[in-house]
DNA sequence: ATACTTAGTAACAAAAAGGATAGTATGAAA
DNA sequence: TTTCATACTATCCTTTTTGTTACTAAGTAT
């Protein structure tokens, strides 16, 4: 979504903002990843086999752009950036934690995603 | 997705599955329009305009594939066709008052979808 | 006989998303 | 001097998604 929505985009409801920011078939992914620890270009593209640099450049850069993500570049040779959620990053886990529960209920197995870093979870955030 | 993940599709994690079902430009709109009522197609087609017959016809023809949605056709003339969520269908709801949260969030603004009729909310199912 | 209604389908086109592969910049190490 | 490492960018291409418009079936009302 790059922000759109906050310059000429116009939803009919803000669930199709919502998918704009995080949807699509790597977004998801990429914060999962981010949701405990700093991570390197190099090191978001093993943890998520098969996407290629241009694909994951973009998404980082858009998510950099609607402000959940913080790129750190670092001057140095060979170059070293970081990426990492920011504060408004972390908002959206218990949103992503919703869709993954649901998910498993549809699909009937566990969650792939390794629960046991510490984060959010839906149960945890929603009184 | 058309429950192609029950079929022949692998995920990398759940949200991919979850957005498979209720992801793209016009479910979240459908699934919302019949959370408090029985809708023919007429009727979803009018309550969000711009969709063409055609994508209607296919995302329901999903959204029924993936159990979410139940289609009755009455043999009439003229034809009426009623559509309607399942049991399982409704256990979305919470999933997009979710995303619809975070999006109003996001968007600094209120939720354009009518909270007014009797659906349940994040909050009433969360403990 | 003709028009009307509803729930679609058919055929075609455009746009968006995603993918593959090669190349660049830069300084340090060998 | 050649190689290596990292974080990309540039091109080109394929697939998926979404859109547009016109058309059909079939009984009822006029």
């Amino acid at each position: 979504m790059v922000n759109e929505a906050k310059n000429n985009k116009h939803y009919h409801c803000p669930v199709e903002a919502t998918l704009d920011v995080i949807g699509g078939k790597w977004k998801p992914l990429i914060l999962w990843q981010l949701r405990a620890e700093k991570l390197r270009f190099s090191g978001l593209q093993q943890s998520m086999q098969g996407i290629s640099p241009k694909m994951l450049t973009k998404q980082l850069r858009e998510l950099e752009a609607d402000g959940l993500v913080l790129r750190e570049a670092y001057p140095e040779i060979p170059p070293r950036v970081e990426y990492s959620l920011t504060e408004f990053g972390k908002t959206v886990l218990p949103v992503l934690d919703a869709l993954c529960e649901w998910g498993n209920g549809y699909l009937g197995r566990e969650c792939v995603l390794d629960k046991n870093k510490d984060v959010k979870t839906a149960d945890s955030i929603s009184q």
